[in-house]
DNA sequence: GCCAACGTTGGC
DNA sequence: GCCAACGTTGGC
């Protein structure tokens, strides 16, 4: 199992939105960024991520989801009518990539990037690095499970 | 709302 | 292929 963070604005796609909808999986769709996309596309069932509210009031990783469909092409880069519209692109050639994730679980309370950059598990993290706008990074389990157990204590 | 950092675009 | 201009990200 690989472990991974992804950022997303809370307005748009909130760890509350899998946790509403717990025998439903939604998309992770709207990467728009290479790096990030390359990422996307590595990611294997039952990956567990951890969700990052960017750009919001409560900055910081919410809970943990589980990817249930690997990358297939997404669906908004063909829709002239979403924001994540992208001329560019065509079905036999997509650019972007999304997959699929349900609810695992949300933490009480959101673990602040403050308190994230506290753990020298996260040293080598692009997340706490200053200007980062990495929207998709892996981490290594020992990054995974210091995020965890400073959010839950497991 | 501000602004630094960064990625992308496009002229050359 | 370089690089300046531009648009976006994202914390504060």
């Amino acid at each position: 199992m690989n472990y991974w963070l992804a950022k997303t604005e809370p307005d748009e796609c909130s760890i509350r939105d899998f946790a509403n909808t717990p025998d439903t999986p939604l998309r992770w769709d709207g990467v728009r960024n290479y790096q990030a996309r390359n990422y996307l596309a590595k990611m294997q069932l039952k990956d567990r991520v951890l969700v990052y509210h960017s750009s919001c009031k409560q900055i910081g990783v919410a809970g943990i989801v589980e990817v249930t469909k690997t990358a297939y092409p997404d669906p908004t880069q063909f829709d002239p009518t979403s924001v994540y519209y992208d001329q560019k692109s065509t079905e036999n050639e997509p650019r972007w990539q999304a997959v699929d994730m349900r609810f695992i679980e949300e933490f009480n309370d959101v673990l602040t990037l403050k308190n994230l950059k506290t753990l020298t598990e996260l040293n080598d993290c692009p997340l706490v690095k200053p200007g980062n706008r990495l929207s998709v990074m892996p981490l290594s389990a020992s990054m995974f499970h210091a995020v965890l157990n400073l959010a839950t204590g497991r």
